[in-house]
DNA sequence: TCCAACTACTCAGTGACGCTTAATACCGGT
DNA sequence: ACCGGTATTAAGCGTCACTGAGTAGTTGGA
């Protein structure tokens, strides 16, 4: 991805870990590993933990400690109710934003 | 449009404007009234001349200033070839992201 | 045994971007 | 003389992703 990534991810990248957790529960590493395999190379370790705590601050997310086989004990995070509000408003504010764009490459204007 | 849209334009109103630019040449004052004609009625005034300075400062854009019959003389941009090649790579990072999300939203992971 | 590698999380500092607010300026009509 | 629409500029703010460094537990090889 290229240095645009950077900006453009900014509020989308939140919308994609809480999509993520809505699908089932997972912790900070487990997401960056599966970041980077969907393409995402250049994110960085500690930019999710640092969604996940903004997050979990802002009451969207629960977080349970489980103990690691391998490591550190990890911080599983759960999308809750509030998170699922949260979510369906960032799917509207992204489908807004997409049929605009795609407007735009097609036609153009 | 929600509070998110704040975030989700970092990176994304440039390439709007950019691709508005390559149709056809306009000024801030323009640009801002037809963003908000799109739906995008939280577009601040300042925010568009921001970014249209930013954009000539990187060479993105050429600027003629043009006087107008109602008001102070405006100042007209046009997207140049280095702006092309910024709005194309937009597209590529913007194709990326957008296949990403479509496929969450869908089946999810 | 020691050390490298992997797992897992934390935190302080940085830069970019869009927003807010206010100011400046030119014009036409009343 | 004043007001409303046109048109641009600029200073200060908050949020977010990135950088880089640090802490810690476990496993496996030299």
């Amino acid at each position: 991805m290229g240095k645009q990534a950077t900006e453009m991810l900014k509020g989308t990248l939140e919308g994609i870990v809480l999509a993520l957790l809505s699908g089932r529960a997972a912790y900070g590493y487990e997401i960056t590993a599966w970041l980077r395999d969907q393409g995402f190379t250049d994110i960085a370790e500690g930019t999710i933990y640092a969604l996940l705590i903004r997050s979990e601050q802002r009451g969207l997310v629960d977080v349970e400690k489980v103990p690691s086989e391998k490591g550190p004990p990890r911080k599983v995070y759960s999308l809750n109710a509030q998170g699922q509000d949260y979510l369906n408003e960032f799917w509207r504010t992204w489908s807004f934003l997409s049929e605009r764009l795609e407007q735009l490459r097609e036609g153009g204007r």
